[in-house]
DNA sequence: ATGACCGCTTGTATATTGCAACCAGTTGCA
DNA sequence: TGCAACTGGTTGCAATATACAAGCGGTCAT
């Protein structure tokens, strides 16, 4: 995927993440603390095995996650969040907001979305500081941002 | 699309603008000021008419657009951003934010993602407000809707 | 040694997308 | 009146993506 339909910032974005799964995954990351693929393919939504497979592997390519190896198993694998992947929390968030106002949402599946919500920003960033901790290679904080406006 | 896969907010967002067009459309309507089916179909990006279409019906359906005629020609439609459209602005200024952060964005390309974020909520909250001048039904503001006083 | 578990892969059927051509009605202009 | 340009879409077809179920070679604890 070289050729861009458009150079636009949000075009990019959903050239990546512009469809049904990808984000579930990073929330599955994110918030359900699943690292595993066999933890992933228990997504409350039922991802089929195949579509796992090519989702991860289709992030890790554009820089969203990392995989490496279960130093306990010699075939697990554990998938990370990256600091692209952190950054995603707040789409997540928005993501979520909006849906928990518009759509058929009961009380119980909303309560994270209402959490993230209350919280705003602030509430955000600190959970990205936490995901650092646990998906980032030790000694890499969030400070690291790196300005791309490449041509 | 009465089954869902599950009741959590991103999820059901996901099953409503979980695809590479539909915030492509919104983000046309909200920022570049298209208003009929021909203009739309002249993204950037170059979506097909049938897409547009079939799109264009869905996220009526949903709520996130409305449609209406155009008083100046009896073909012509007007498509519009409801509240729950209008409200779907922090998602794309998120989802810009991050792919001017890390995607291969060209500095002009990026330009408006660059103010989105430099403005922060408070201007999102007033893109917002003027959204709903010029897409929402006189009279009817950001705050709850009613129908109209009269005709 | 054996059965559960590991991350996938492989069919196969169905749904979605992309592309180009096309349509009937409307409008502005001559 | 005639006609070209324009309106919001449809239609047919090929390519691609998705869903579902089954299976695979290797690993691990017992």
């Amino acid at each position: 995927m070289s050729s861009h339909r458009s150079l636009c910032p949000i075009n990019l974005a959903l050239e990546i993440i512009g469809d049904r799964w990808s984000l579930l995954i990073v929330r599955d990351l994110a918030f359900a603390d699943k690292r595993h693929f066999r933890e992933l393919l228990q997504s409350e939504e039922g991802i089929s095995s195949n579509i796992l497979a090519e989702r991860l592997a289709r992030l890790v390519e554009a820089g969203i996650l990392s995989k490496s190896d279960d130093p306990t198993h010699k075939q697990k694998a554990i998938y990370s969040l990256t600091q692209m992947g952190i950054e995603l929390l707040p789409v997540l968030a928005q993501i979520g907001i909006w849906g928990r106002k518009h759509l058929p949402v009961t009380k119980e599946s909303g309560a994270p979305a209402a959490k993230l919500e209350k919280g705003g920003p602030a509430l955000w960033k600190q959970l990205q500081a936490e995901l650092g901790k646990t998906h980032l290679p030790a000694g890499e904080t969030k400070a690291q941002s790196a300005r791309r406006p490449a041509g």
